[in-house]
DNA sequence: CTCCAGGTCCTAT
DNA sequence: ATAGGACATGGA
């Protein structure tokens, strides 16, 4: 299944932090697993790098039904970014540039409970230590699916609620949560218990409302909540303020972020922020 | 070794 | 309301 597009780039969505499970193989192909599905993807065969050293577009591996019945609303395929990025103020050098660098990046549309779970365990962590958490409690306590494709001949799923109210503080540190391990199982606690179709309900809340129910978590505050609007809920207009984002808005937004101009999609631009400053470290 | 990470919670004003 | 400190751990 080969994907011809000007926006979708693997590696940068890989490292967008935005998603935690996606990782290149020595073989060449991109694995990524979402819940409890695996797809390998990878640059096209023969394909030109353009003028800024990336490759865009992607072969997958799946079927066109796969595709069409999954990984296309997935990977957010209904959107042009060509036209967020050309609505980017030409005279806002910085997210002119943030925003070109970053082409080929797209706000995935990843499962709520994953993203709840996955930003909790994200305060206070760099990147590569997020991702290490996540697949430690994949391994522990997801579900092992034996698959072909797989690096190994198989993966983990993402844990369930179920999964994670079952384990025990001690398990759950063993995955080098810290301080995050009783919030993780506080959590899961609830959506496996009394607010199991909390989440599902959310799909159709008014932003304000998503955001107040998902601080009613414990671990999720401000900026976790926005974490999960926007990569778990796609509320585009989501605007999450890490150490990287505030740090941005400092420096060149002394007047505040024209938040006006970017109504409605200001959290695509957020990404693109945040993407270009955690890459110029 | 030190510094820092896609922050939140609790407490004291 | 708002400000300050505590918090666990591993990657860089």
């Amino acid at each position: 299944m080969l994907l011809t597009n000007e926006d979708f780039c693997i590696e940068k969505i890989a490292k967008s932090g935005q998603v935690f499970r996606m990782n290149k193989r020595a073989d060449g192909w991109w694995q990524l697993v979402a819940m409890d599905k695996l797809l390998l993807l990878r640059e096209p065969e023969g394909a030109e790098p353009e003028a800024d050293g990336c490759i865009y577009g992607a072969e997958l591996m799946c079927s066109e039904y796969e595709y069409n019945g999954y990984w296309k609303r997935y990977f957010d395929m209904f959107s042009d970014y060509a036209d967020y990025r050309a609505s980017v103020d030409p005279e806002d050098l910085f997210l002119t540039e943030a925003a070109e660098y970053g082409r080929g990046i797209r706000i995935l549309m990843q499962d709520p409970w994953e993203m709840l779970i996955t930003f909790i365990i994200s305060q206070r962590k760099n990147i590569p230590a997020i991702k290490s958490c996540v697949e430690a409690i994949c391994r522990k306590f997801g579900r092992r699916i034996e698959d072909e494709r797989a690096e190994g001949g198989f993966y983990y799923a993402f844990p369930t609620p179920e999964e994670l109210a079952g384990a025990s503080e001690e398990e759950l540190r063993g995955c080098s949560l810290g301080y995050r391990a009783p919030y993780i199982k506080e959590t899961a606690a609830e959506i496996a218990g009394e607010y199991y179709f909390v989440l599902d309900s959310l799909l159709l809340a008014e932003n304000e409302d998503l955001l107040k129910v998902l601080m009613g978590f414990t671990g999720v505050g401000t900026k976790v909540a926005n974490c999960i609007s926007l990569f778990g809920y796609h509320r585009i207009d989501a605007f999450p303020i890490d150490v990287w984002i505030s740090r941005i808005l400092e420096e060149h937004y002394p007047n505040g972020f024209p938040f006006e101009r970017y109504k409605g999609f200001a959290g695509i631009m957020q990404q693109y922020m945040f993407f270009y400053a955690i890459s110029h470290k």
